[in-house]
DNA sequence: TATATAATGCAAATGAGTTGCATTAATAAT
DNA sequence: ATTATTAATGCAACTCATTTGCATTATATA
């Protein structure tokens, strides 16, 4: 895993984000995962779960995933490279890998001058269940 | 230009916000547009600018491109598909064409019974100016 | 020119996320 | 074990993008 600062103090939410995260092949949004710690009995404040969100951000134990709406969803910096096939009428995020992605990333024609730190690719259909 | 429904009234705003998506290759927000607006003495309320961009994007007009943060942008659905460069430092937003996309499309492993509607490929980076 | 209703403006509400500040509690030092 | 330090938290208030209800205006048609 990655390291934490010295000082970073073990606290019950941070502890349970953290373990949520790592069990979890899923990404959250922060409400999801407000709702998920009061299950553990875990009331952490929803701002205490953003700041949180926002530390292991910070730290990249997990990562935002740009999907299209308001809401933002984090998953675990942990795993193998992947996208996702978000279903637009029940939600459903799914993963997806893409074969030889270096091929995929050398066809990508970038502006002159652009250095490209990361990238976001995004499927949006319809999941078996909702076809 | 695609068909608008035969009922549709062709207002001040919504001319001046056709015309300034066919005439610019630049993916707008609704402050981005609603500026755009004033700057022609076109006076429409935020709320029309909302409502309009939805209209447009309903009839296929515009689409919405998805960037990473809290705004919408629009951008006409006229001109080649392509995708997009966004730099993290000044919000400059730049095209970017990948050739052969069909060929990336086939390696994407996607999951079973997934029935892909549309795509999102952005980057992210630093654009000349900010490199 | 009158009529129907699409489009608009305004105010208020929503939802996601952020910030200031006082309080609490995890850890280090004694 | 006790205390001190300061990271983490809770709460309330706020911001920002966007939406909604409702009364009013204005475009297109009869």
């Amino acid at each position: 895993m990655t390291r934490l600062p010295l000082n970073t103090r073990i606290t019950p939410s941070r502890k349970a984000m953290i373990d949520i995260f790592a069990s979890t092949d899923h990404p959250l949004s922060a409400v999801q995962m407000h709702k998920l710690l009061k299950r553990l009995n875990i009331n952490a404040n929803i701002t205490t779960v953003y700041r949180e969100l926002e530390f292991l951000l910070n730290h990249t134990v997990i990562h935002k995933i740009d999907i299209s709406g308001a809401t933002t969803y984090y998953e675990s910096s942990e795993g193998d490279h992947h996208h996702h096939a978000i279903c637009t009428s029940c939600g459903n995020i799914q993963d997806v890998t893409i074969s030889d992605e270096e091929a995929f990333l050398t066809n990508v024609r970038k502006p002159h001058d652009f250095t490209i730190k990361r990238h976001s690719v995004e499927f949006y259909g319809h999941c078996g269940t909702c076809n």
